[in-house]
DNA sequence: GTCTATATCAAGATAGAC
DNA sequence: GTCTATCTTGATATAGAC
């Protein structure tokens, strides 16, 4: 059943932006799909496969999001902002980003996942750079800033409120998102 | 020797900040530090006392960092760019915030070193608040600018940049703090 | 494709000698 | 305060039956 496989794939990636690649389990997975240890490694022999195959479904997701903004009729600085506002929405309050959950464990990552959460990293910075880039051109940010920088610090900004808002309130995310849209209107 | 407890919690906290809390072991600290595991645990007896010991010496260094520049007698923009310049240098290059990695780690923790998470992440964004809030009298920041906002974003995105920074290149982290800089310089 | 059973190993933890 | 030795547990992983 190739459908159990993306089942897998779908529970591992919450069960990382939950506990982090170190702290889930085949036996996490096994629980919660009421199948044994050994049928999941069935699908996928080692745990460094199951990371390969969460690290991939992430790209994917990623590619695929693009795309549905690209073809969007709408401004740059509101595709822009449909980006920021989807980052926000995307996860639950305990929950952080999957791929900052695997950027934290990184030393502890399997070589070839960690090519991969590169990989995955440098895509999801040019997307951001491609978005402010084309915002920039609409006057909706400074022509000193440099777009890079933006993009950067709207990515960190918003994964690094993901981690506040886990241990404290709900309007930590709130807050940054105000200041983010802050420095996107032209000053 | 009360300098072995000392020894322990430092390399501990390095631990925390390359491969987090779930990730290194009695194990690690014992062969780094040239001794047994059991002796180790003479020291904390379980991983959770030595989790408690880490995040009050986390505690205690962002105190004595805070007064340290509450009581330099620069502007309050200055004590601002000090403190964010000083978070940027803390930290080697694959290194991490060992309190973004313990609020990653935040699930699998117990409780009592929760709690404590709780209470180092509110009393490094009230320090953050209250530099924010001086800097502000001195025009440095608009108005408008929701001071509690405002420092959350530094944080967050120094914080974030950290991440990145692991996987990626050196220079991810120069962005943010130029963004950041942008960002204080009234507009 | 899922099961039971089991091997293997690393980590946390304790007992008792020196 | 550190050691050797040992225990326990939980996790990865494999073998072979259904």
């Amino acid at each position: 059943m190739e459908n159990r496989k993306k089942q897998i794939v779908d529970l591992a990636i919450k069960l990382v932006q939950q506990k982090g690649y170190v702290g889930f389990s085949y036996d996490d997975i096994s629980k919660q799909l009421g199948v044994t240890k050994a049928s999941i490694h069935y699908h996928f022999e080692k745990k460094e496969d199951l990371g390969v195959a969460i690290t991939e479904r992430i790209i994917t997701s990623l590619q695929n999001f693009l795309l549905s903004i690209k073809n969007s009729s709408v401004s740059g600085g509101d595709k822009l902002k449909r980006f920021i506002q989807q980052q926000a929405e995307r996860f639950a309050c305990t929950e952080i980003c999957p791929i900052s959950s695997l950027q934290t464990d990184f030393n502890s990552l399997p070589e070839i996942v960690q090519k991969k959460i590169e990989e995955v990293s440098r895509l999801e910075l040019s997307i951001m750079t491609e978005l402010v880039a084309e915002a920039q051109t609409e006057d909706i940010l400074n022509d000193t800033d440099d777009v890079q920088s933006v993009a950067v610090t709207i990515l960190s900004s918003i994964k690094g409120a993901l981690l506040y808002r886990r241990v404290l309130d709900d309007d930590i995310l709130t807050g940054v998102i105000n200041q983010i849209n802050l420095i996107l209107r032209k000053s």
